[in-house]
DNA sequence: CAACGCAGTCGAACCGGTTCGAGTCGCCGA
DNA sequence: TCGGCGACTCGAACCGGTTCGACTGCGTTG
């Protein structure tokens, strides 16, 4: 079922198959209508490899991810989700590939073999060789999150620095002059995770700033992790009374380990930090906390590339987005003295 | 790039680089080295359109999954990530296709213009116009969840039916004889999938077997929902001493309704169900449940699929899972009379 | 009435690979 | 010395689309 077939069959040339079924010339009613229903009868629908080959165009961009191990978070989720929703729109597929290197096999068939007319890209580091690759060959990308120097490229991001900073002035104006800050692993942290690096940043600038007394803890990406975590806090300092975490997937560790250590959120200890609606809303009491838009943050990324490949000659753009922090239940004053 | 010009730097044919990469012929030691050399400092990789359309395979598997809008699980989420890293390793590429139904547009896309080689199904609904219809085609596909009539074709499950009953085995032999079962959302068990159907089967006949009292109720995909149906769940029947659940999502709800109502787990209410790992982690007291082996489920769908597809005559596969109850702390002894 | 333009159609070339059949060459055994 | 075989290479056809240039009628215009 090619289109040489429905040419034989509705009497005309390939050609003229092509031209009514893309409408780049005129073709005369009768014939359209002679070839579309001999489209209809067969169910024909192009070859997305002949018309890629023909055309340049693959109609699809690929999602570069980091590969689990590291497990992966609801927010992710959350972004894979909508950037494949918001591709739909816009008649793109998504291919995904786990990558964390640009020397990874999976990222060279991408760009090498030519199977993605662009890219998004997620878990971005402060200095990614990913994104200076990609610039360097002027490959239509879009980073999710920005490395140390992103102008004069495209991205979507969270400013991190600044929602790790309004955490800080939360606690301090409810009266916490202690506090903890919950990062993501040590290991991300030194990979340069441009989350990790801007929000420590933006916590420990902020904290300066209200003189408060501070200690920055990585935590690994899971429950038992954030429970070992909190023991650390509270046997480093068993003062402090709030903590700001990045590390959405160690949420419900964290809270635990209070539990066990009997400091009741809110009243002796106010959690908060930068975690996706959903996952704040799942835990008890539900946590204050900037909520990442990672579905607003996926379609804007869909957006821009689409603008990008449609116009390879705009200049480049970005979206910089600061949430505010969403009032619930696991912030409160700080305690009466709780020496 | 492309061949012809590798061709013409190594001075040799086309053909002879296309053989002397692919190996399906013998190229002399000095023509290899030649074009090796070439290509290693071209950087040339071939296009996978034009591969493709030469030799009808494209390297690609789909993975179909249900658009969002009814939120996406945790246990979604690993299987996608596994399913990707599976396929990875088999040098195949996953492309993501949001699809509830046959007639999609995502759906024919994939199918209609040939873009995979294969695909993954997720979200099985019993009766599931789309399994019928690669069945129909004879398109190589694995299910991940089973039909109603699963015989004769190739899918992985988990066996939710002997899941449920095991949870209902497990609270009937610590003593509890009123129990709730929470599953997915009403929609989804109106639209027939088959995880909320076979789940609430199993856990009917189950408690019909040891004699318990039972209401079932339908229950959102979001920590809100799962909140309200424990607060209904304790209206219908204030005597209800623990519930078994599907609905990972609302597990963050569920517990803080019983909170709320002042039900302590596990002393006065027992809690268990089907939940990923991960999940069952997150929530304090950890949850008492049949883990669902996600990570697993998509490496066996990505085997199944890669073997269908190196042997297309290969007779159906299917891997049913029945992992076992991994006991943590949300279950215990029935309390002494909470009448 | 001739020249022109345009709608509509066709054939051929092209995209970048793979694969088949055939040709060349050197070496072997008869 | 000649036929034959195997190793190696090449040209051409093909996969299934898109697109360019050219051709045919027809109606308009000068």
């Amino acid at each position: 079922m090619n289109i040489g077939e429905i040419a034989k069959r509705a009497g005309v040339s390939r050609s003229t198959v092509s031209y009514a079924l893309s409408g780049k010339r005129p073709v005369s009613e009768d014939t359209r209508r002679k070839i579309q229903q001999v489209v209809d009868e067969l169910g024909y629908r192009p070859s997305a490899s002949a018309r890629a080959l023909a055309n340049g165009r693959t109609s699809t961009i690929g999602l570069v991810f980091p590969p689990a191990g590291n497990h992966y978070t609801g927010m992710q989720l959350d972004f894979i989700g909508s950037v494949v929703e918001a591709a739909a729109a816009f008649d793109y597929d998504v291919l995904l590939s786990p990558s964390g290197v640009d020397s990874d096999r999976s990222f060279q068939r991408l760009l090498g073999e030519r199977r993605v007319d662009g890219a998004i890209l997620m878990e971005i580091r402060l200095a990614d060789d990913r994104v200076d690759h990609l610039a360097e060959l002027d490959f239509p990308s879009v980073a999710i999150g920005r490395t140390a120097h992103p102008e004069g490229s495209w991205w979507v991001a969270l400013d991190h620095t600044a929602l790790a900073a309004a955490c800080v002035h939360h606690l301090a104006d409810l009266g916490h002059r202690r506090v903890a800050f919950v990062n993501r692993p040590e290991q991300l942290l030194r990979a340069g995770y441009e989350s990790a690096h801007r929000g420590l940043d933006g916590f420990t600038k902020a904290a300066a700033e209200r003189g408060l007394t501070v200690r920055t803890y990585c935590c690994g990406d899971d429950a038992a992790s954030g429970q070992g975590c909190v023991e650390r806090i509270l046997h480093d300092d068993p003062d402090t009374t709030a903590l700001v975490t990045l590390n959405e997937a160690a949420l419900g560790g964290l809270y635990r380990g209070l539990a066990q250590a009997g400091r009741h959120v809110p009243r002796d200890f106010s959690v908060t930090g930068v975690v996706a609606g959903r996952w704040a809303e799942t835990v008890t009491p539900r946590l204050t906390a900037a909520d990442v838009p990672a579905a607003e943050l996926g379609r804007l990324a869909v957006e821009l590339l689409v603008e990008r490949l449609d116009q390879p000659d705009a200049p480049p753009r970005h979206h910089l987005l600061t949430p505010p922090i969403s009032l619930r239940a696991s912030t409160g004053p700080a305690g009466v003295g709780t020496t």
